[in-house]
DNA sequence: CTGAAAGCGCTAACAG
DNA sequence: CTGTTAGCGCTTTCAG
């Protein structure tokens, strides 16, 4: 599919392909008078470079390729828009893959990852199988874990802790005099993250409040506003007077917030309501949600420059190998 | 970084390069004890195929490349996932970009595109500026425009038709006894999809009902649930009894329920709201939304299997260069 | 069914 | 600053 190729424009400039090849690279280096034509010719023939062709003679491709568990959860399309168009800025492309939780399915996406020898692979989260370890470790190529912060990385890590977001919403809960509390969580079998949160709070309760009742309740399913209706159910047959929860996501905080509503429990009088995510709902919903705002885009950036220092500096030293992205508890009505 | 080569791996198995090459593309046709050395050398050493050296000698690399507006918004995000799950199935990658509703991004995504030699690429909507198109159309790769159809497609297309969506929904309105309604969309001028939704509800509505009054407001900024509240508002003015409105997303839509429950509106008694795309929280809110579901992952699908016989089989005829993935409209409390 | 040969289009030393 | 020279690792005729 590809016509005109570097030489068709070195013959048109009258210059030899690799003047073209080090102007594309460097238009400094060349002499303004051969860049003109070159550049001219480029236009006149419309020519496009063939990346594929360069990535091989370079041997790593101008590609960075992103892991996530899913594109359909707001968190992670958040920092894989940033994340695009941060590199995209810099000439690099993004490839996506999706693990859908499942460390298997992470391995195979790696392994394929690997073949286009990118320029960095990005993945989500600390928990990867021993085999996807190896492979990246043994490729060279520079991997930047995401989302997640606490464990030690295979190279870089970009994130936040999620037992310390847990803690924040129990402290909030209790701050707000709540003592009945329970922990809402989706798909945790299999999302570590929030699993992780559920275990932070329940530490934070048990440690500052060891009176207090507090239950964590699963949904085997994703994350849905529907879960949230179920959790809630299930968590107040299990700790009689609930006065609180903390949501693992914001989709099952509205949940839990339609629901009260539906059954006329009062937000925040009778039950106090923590959220994870700060989407796009949550400022505006009824009550407004408290939420714990991760800053989706911020992890983006964060990662974006890991990559782009990585790429035409030498490695960043040690120190900066692990950003803390920290999180924000944002305080609404419903507490 | 690429340690392991093909070479390496017919040095073990005892035969040449090109046998493993034909053995890794069609493992029927190698004999089957050249085969098993050739599997049993592979797994040894690991060995993974390098794709760029493969596009590159191929002249066409397993790399789809996939445009959307923005990966944030739930309904390409939901598009995405399928197609990338469904390619990588076949062992395609998926490349992604953010054009962000512009036609001149758009136009330098395509051309970065175009130089991976894609086996496709993948636009959203019709609308593109020309020198994409001519771009396009010179490289001789496949093409799907997807999320509308009813214009002239580059190449295939495979979506639904807007203004239908839009007159869907005035109808619904209209037999509900609605007369003085309003569309309510966000950063119309710029997403020409949620454009032409407004106008055809606006045409339905002039052509059924002439004495009805309807309005089309449109928030400059993002579909958010904050727009909801604000065009809900604006609508109230422009329309004075407004009984029914239409809103170009669930978000929009969820916004104008919080602020009718924030004014006390009853819905769908005083003024009856449809929404569109049937996002996750819209069974679930008080009341349950009237909304239409334009299905993005059977359109994923679509795409995905348009592509792929494009590739395997020779291109498909023209009959089915166009599929038409309708829309849904799902009732609940809202009407 | 297998192997030899000839590149795919570009980059990267290295001389000039 | 520019050109020459070798490949990058794989696919693909084309013989055998």
């Amino acid at each position: 599919m590809q016509r005109v190729t570097m030489m068709d424009v070195a013959k048109l400039a009258q210059v030899s392909p690799s003047t073209v090849s080090l102007y594309l690279r460097k238009p400094a280096a060349v002499s303004p008078a051969a860049g003109q034509e070159i550049a001219r010719a480029i236009s006149t023939l419309g020519y496009v470079p063939n990346l594929v062709a360069g990535g091989l003679a370079a041997a790593s491709s101008k590609v960075v390729s992103i892991i996530v568990p899913s594109i359909r959860n707001a968190f992670f399309a958040e920092t894989v828009s940033t994340l695009q168009s941060e590199l995209a800025a810099e000439g690099l492309q993004v490839i996506l893959g999706h693990s859908e939780y499942g460390e298997d399915q992470e391995e195979a996406l790696v392994r394929t990852a690997l073949a286009w020898a990118p320029a960095a692979v990005v993945l989500t989260g600390l928990s990867h199988s021993p085999e996807t370890r190896k492979l990246l470790r043994a490729s060279g190529v520079p991997v930047v874990e995401m989302w997640e912060i606490g464990g030690e990385p295979i190279d870089m890590a970009v994130g936040f802790s999620h037992p310390q977001v847990g803690a924040s919403a129990a402290r909030h809960l209790l701050s707000k005099g709540r003592r009945r509390v329970a922990f809402l969580g989706a798909r945790m079998q299999e999302d570590h993250r929030a699993a992780k949160r559920a275990s932070g709070f329940a530490e934070e309760i048990g440690r500052t409040a060891g009176t207090a009742s507090c239950a964590i309740i699963n949904h085997p399913g994703a994350a849905t506003v529907e879960a949230g209706s179920l959790l809630l159910n299930r968590a107040m047959q299990q700790v009689p007077n609930l006065d609180g929860i903390a949501c693992s996501n914001d989709l099952v905080a509205l949940g839990a917030l339609f629901e009260c509503q539906r059954q006329g429990i009062a937000v925040p009088d009778k039950i106090a309501v923590v959220g994870f995510g700060d989407l796009n709902f949550s400022a505006s919903c009824i009550p407004s949600l408290t939420t714990i705002r991760p800053s989706g885009d911020l992890i983006g950036k964060e990662v974006a420059r890991l990559i782009l220092t990585g790429i035409d500096g030498g490695r960043p030293a040690g120190a900066s190998r692990v950003i803390d992205t920290g999180h924000v508890l944002i305080e609404r009505r419903s507490t």
